[in-house]
DNA sequence: CATGAATGAGAATTCATTCAT
DNA sequence: GATGAATGAATTCTCATTCAT
């Protein structure tokens, strides 16, 4: 694997992440990357395909880092805990990364490569809805709803709050909203009388 | 009144919703709207400015929309539901331009005017909050959480099963997704044992 | 005459001195003369004859104001300090708007309108050279030198020192000025000795 | 060294020359300069740091020329004369130039940009002003007046007299005008009676 | 007389992409 | 593998001018 590649790959990340998909722009990269404008070329195809990549290695590594922690045997209410604190860690740390790789997937990339990045998105919601799937198994815990419904919804919440942490510093703990999600997510937001 | 002021609010609505800020393009909007490209800098001071008034609309839109249908002595479950509808409403509807609304007011666009589109969501957010705050006085329904994370938590869900449903059309009904999405909010994923 | 014939070209004065020509917008003349844009356009023909009319305007007032302080019997020494107080106190009082008349004659204006406004530059050469010429009568005191070139090279001399004054303000009084402009232009830069 | 460049350097002194900083257009020098807008703004930031360029450029050029033809022990009343030489060379030869690089340095050009104008005219007048100075001290020839108001007045008197003759071709021969400005300079308009 | 909404040609600038070296 | 000069289509914005009222 070239030197340049990887160069290229760690700015794009910076760049896209900083500025979304529009703003970002090929000289700038190439300026980060400490690389000519030409070597992007060389190393891939086009913008979109190189936003492919990165979209393509963030999910993939969001999903390798939260299957690493979820060995066998973990009951399904520490799973989702442990979902919720890897993709808060990814939320907080490069918010505008992840609302690239969440959200932005529809303005104005071209159409295979968007059908693509749906395709990952598909496949990480997917991800999700299977160990919910599993844990649902797993005695009379989990509610019977649609589990891709409930990764959407899961994500959602996660990226809302997340934000609005962002925007209001040091008002909220990291704590405080990681025990808010999961409380929202698996208890909702009325009392149940038990 | 300004016949053209109207239209190009109209046509700048279409084409925000379906590309996005960046894709969208003055010229775009003029042809829609049809009227001349400078019709629009008469009207407007620049493509920014458009955007926001676009989207200081859709806001006001919605909140008034919500508000009018919350008659007094509404328990807060029923207000809930009102909320989702509308909402639901709102983002099935016109899904590219809900997410502008509530995500995409991060990209490039002029920090002055991105300070007064922040703004604009803060106050909706409030708007919620203010709700589920009322709410929670009313018998012991509501948990104690921020009412703040928690309208940001009903909105990241509802914009996230909205998104999914909308690129899987016809596995949900309308009814389903309204029902999950109140359950989902309220009861969350766990089933409590009462 | 109409009031706002008056009123716009007043604000055109301003705005011609304080942008130049292209700078100048009938926009901004309109906002200073409290007119609807469209007034300028009933009143006159268009950007340019509105410029004419304020640089014919110009040259005849310089042109009356220094005739008029020159009367008969006045000997030529006397006369051309008079002619320099008169010119100093328009290039000093209203530096732009001197530039645009004396020397932005060039730009991008309807080639008939510059046609009419290099006119009226003659003119006012025409009418310093007269002087001078008849001064040449007068004794043995004007040199035999070309009467328009002398001319010429009188406002050339104002035009520059006074732009060189006012870009060093409070280095020069007025006195000064005067007193040097006249120096240079009647015995030069060399001590004649006699 | 980059062919473009030149080429650009070289067009876009022919149209600042001849249409003033205004009505030039980035259009039309790419157009005589043969190559793509975009190179433009490869090889120069904007518009008026490429007018920088030129206009820095031509001080350079006239001061250079004047100083390589000013050999210590000539008299200051050579040294002025070849001054004047190399001044209405240029003048005469491009006068649209002359006038922007002397004159057009007030309208409507980005702040900073003026602002270093300025500093290069001011520069190129010291320039003058110094010889000037110099000269003084060789025996009692020239006035005692301030250095920088006369360079100021000898750079208006040849930039108004050249324009003059411009506009009235075969008038004047060349030797007439130098002629004529150097008297004007040195002796003034007055006999002097030795 | 006067208005001001509407126009559209034209201007500066950006940026993904190509290609000869 | 890598470069960077060159490109040109696309984009935002300006502004003199027109015209129905």
């Amino acid at each position: 694997m070239s030197l340049s590649k990887d160069k290229i790959i760690r700015a794009a990340i910076e760049v896209f992440s900083e500025n979304g998909y529009h703003r970002a722009s090929m000289d700038e990269i190439a300026l980060r990357a400490q690389v000519a404008k030409g070597t992007l070329y060389y190393n891939f195809p086009g913008k979109s395909e190189l936003f492919k990549t990165i979209v393509k290695q963030g999910f993939e590594d969001i999903m390798q880092r939260t299957q690493a922690d979820l060995h066998a045997p973990l009951p399904i209410r520490e799973q989702i805990l442990r979902i919720i604190r890897h993709h808060l860690d990814l939320f907080l740390e490069s918010r505008h990364f992840s609302h690239i790789v969440f959200n932005e997937l529809s303005n104005g990339i071209e159409q295979d490569v968007l059908d693509e990045l749906k395709q990952l998105r598909r496949e990480h919601l997917n991800f999700l809805a299977k160990i919910l799937e599993e844990g649902k198994c797993e005695g009379n815990l989990i509610r019977d709803v649609d589990a891709n419904l409930a990764a959407a919804s899961i994500i959602g919440t996660m990226e809302s709050t997340c934000n609005y942490c962002l925007s209001h510093p040091d008002e909220y703990s990291r704590d405080d909203l990681e025990h808010f999600v999961f409380t929202m997510i698996t208890e909702g937001l009325f009392i149940s009388i038990d």
